[in-house]
Order: C-alpha cells, then structure tokens, then sequence
DNA sequence: ATTATTGTTCGTAAATTTGCGAACATCAAA
DNA sequence: TTTGATGTTCGCAAATTTACGAACAATAAT
C-alpha cells in the first residue's frame, strides 16, 4: 500500500475543526446561536477578551465559512452562515457516525 | 450583561475540535474507523508524514482521548476509543444541532 | 468641523504547533 | 550477545496562533 495523499474531505474536516478548536469560538457560534445578540458590541461584553482579539477570532470564523457580517455603521452585525453551517453539519455528522461502534481490534 | 468565563462544556468541545484540526489527524481516525488498519506501521506506510511526526498526531489524539494504544512488541496498535468516541459524537450532535436554521439576524 | 461610537488593523510578544532526522529504547530472533 | 524491527523521544527550526493595547477608519451626532 503506498502513501495516500490527504483528501479534500480530510482537509475540509480539519478546517472546519480548527476554526472551532478555541473555547471562545465556541462562545462566538453559541451566542449567534441563541441569538442573544448579533453585535460586536454585544458579544465583546459577554466574552473575557479584547475586542481587538474578538475581531480576530470573528474573522477566523469568517474565513471558515462559518459565520457572516455585514456593517450597519456604526456597529457590525454577525450572524451564523446558515448555508454552510447547514454543510458543515453534514460532514461532521456523517464522520462521526463512520467510526462506529465495533468489537474489533481489542487492547 | 457582565462577562463570563467561559464554560467547561465550551473547553471541552474545543478540546476535542482541536484534536481533529489536522487532515493528518482526520486521516488517522477514519483508518482506524475502516480497520484497515491499527498498528503505526500500516498507518506510516499510507500516511504521508515521517513516522516520527506520525507519533506525534497519534499522542495528540490519545491525550484527547479518541484513541488509545497497547504495546505488542515490537509494535504498537491502535484503536479508537469507544467510550469517549462516543461521548464525542454526543457532544458534536448537541452543538451542531443548537444552531439551529433559522430566519433572524438578516444580512 | 469636531467629537463620540464602533470595530478593524497594526505592531509586537509569548506560546504552541508542525515537521524532520538522529538518537535511543525495547523486545524477538539468530 | 549481537542484530533487526518497531516506535518513541530529543533537539531543533519554521510557521502559526493567541493576545493585548495603540493607532487608525468610518459614520453619526453635535
């Protein structure tokens, strides 16, 4: 067997997992998710960072895909990307159940 | 609305998203997934990383706890962890499904 | 025109991640 | 006991991530 090279969907998990591997990240889609706010502002008083810091983990999540924004000056408003959140929680559910629960390969 | 701190359930998905923030990573489990394979050495001869790396991916997945290893000298297998495979799959679905679709927040 | 509000970008520092080869450890076989 | 096979650990380098405050934009209000 020769050396595979990493697939697109590998990559596409890994990436998805990275904009998530940061616990105020998380923060960041589960206040848009509830929708106790939108702003920067807003989350800016919720979550322990500053708000220089909060503008790079939204751009992360931005460039991931995973969340938009759109400026209403003065403030700037974020939302989930329903469309790709939609995807990613396809890939992800689809790996997760492709290891499945099995007997073999005991230690 | 003060600051939170952010919450241990918020770490702990985070924890595990970066665990899985590596194709190398993602390549990984979905071998052990398919049983092709368990042992490094099946592993470093698909994998496209020096084999010396290639420990290092694997003791990053087993601190996070998704996989696990025995010793059967000379060589050293592999498996996933079921058990917090498991709660990891739980973990993800909850998240991934608190976000729900939904027609707030326009852009 | 000046000021206030809201975020982003810049500059910088510290920590972490990724990767490799060389050296080392371990056990089995010769 | 020496050799061979299999992995891990060490040492190091380069790249990336994380974080903060200061400086900078952009717009609205005064």
């Amino acid at each position: 067997m020769s050396k595979r090279t990493l697939t697109q969907e590998q990559q596409n998990i890994a990436r998805i997992a990275k904009a998530m591997a940061h616990p105020v990240r998380i923060a960041i889609l589960q206040l848009l998710a509830g929708q106790e706010c939108c702003y920067h502002g807003d989350m800016s008083e919720v979550i322990p960072v500053a708000k220089s810091t909060l503008s790079q983990h939204l751009n992360e999540l931005k460039e991931a895909g995973l969340i938009q924004g759109t400026i209403t000056p003065p403030s700037v408003k974020y939302c989930i990307n329903q469309e790709n959140w939609q995807k990613t929680k396809t890939l992800f559910n689809n790996f997760l159940t492709e290891i499945k629960t099995q007997a073999a390969c005991q230690v």
